[in-house]
DNA sequence: TATGGGGTTGGAGTGCGCTCCAAGCAAGCG
DNA sequence: CGCTTGCTTGGAGCGCACTCCAACCCCATA
């Protein structure tokens, strides 16, 4: 059985001081500068639906998307970068209105960090539960898995006796 | 970071050809012949609700459960395994349909032993794979956390500066 | 100028997995 | 006997996370 390993990772003092702390590695579809993604950009890249990103931002998942001058969204890098967190966080079961919650203390500033770091310690306790659940279901899994490819052993056995 | 390992189990030859197969290293509340537990008291060694458990019987998740003269149900060892592992397959994220669909291979008998092993390798397959994604996301909340951590550090700095 | 392809909105609808309700029945107890 | 407790049923309701609808706007191309 395969084990994966979880990097702990350092945030270095370049961290800046931006809604969305300690930059990701991840790469954007364009530079910064140049990033103001239509919706349907956005769609392709997340995976999401357009329904789904108006529906985050109405409900205060996303701060509010800069506009062109037609009235349109225009999605920026950092936008995809909140994105990606809110999947993670998803990906977790957390329901959305703790992650709301966790937005709006992003919104607040710097005084909030202290309770953003208890709600993702809480969260990273949750996720360190489930993957041992998880483990644990895989074992039963196996269990049963096997049992049927013995019991097929036994059969092809019987069928060439 | 610790990292649990997943243990391959092996079935004996001693599997009995049980609907359940592979009896599982669980200790029942009462020893099989004195198990016929009222759905109060599933209720309490399964923290499912009395509601859920009638549900899961409606649409086939379980078969009929035995009755006593005066129409009750009562519980047996066999059905509290069964429940346990839909508890495993819940926390997989599996839909309940596919769990029926499991449930309703088990009925159909021996003749289904191929599907059900495909239709648990194919879980196991996503089990792996939710595993991976939680990992992933652990790494960045473990990045997001030590940001507020480095950020409080240097707060405290500055405070007895 | 027409047509098509994107975008906008508020509000209603959907699917899932429960969760609850109302009405009723059987057993035990003072 | 009345009362409580625990169980029964079919069907309705709920909360969540979307998902879709209708009506509209703007702009580019033929």
């Amino acid at each position: 059985m395969t084990v994966m390993q979880t990097t702990a990772a350092t945030s270095g003092p370049n961290a800046t001081r931006t809604d969305i702390c300690s930059a990701p590695p991840r790469r954007h579809p364009r530079p910064d500068g140049q990033d103001r993604y239509t919706i349907s950009e956005v769609v392709a890249f997340t995976g999401l639906t357009a329904h789904t990103l108006r529906w985050y931002e109405r409900i205060g998942l996303m701060s509010h998307i800069d506009r062109s001058h037609t009235g349109q969204r225009r999605y920026t890098n950092r936008d995809l970068d909140w994105l990606d967190f809110v999947g993670k966080l998803r990906m977790t079961g957390m329901p959305v209105a703790d992650m709301v919650r966790y937005a709006e203390l992003v919104r607040e500033g710097e005084s909030t960090y202290a309770q953003r770091q208890e709600l993702l310690a809480a969260t990273r306790r949750d996720v360190l539960t489930r993957i041992a659940e998880l483990q644990d279901t895989l074992a039963v899994l196996d269990r049963k898995i096997s049992f049927y490819a013995d019991a097929d052993r036994v059969r092809e056995a019987e069928r060439t006796r």
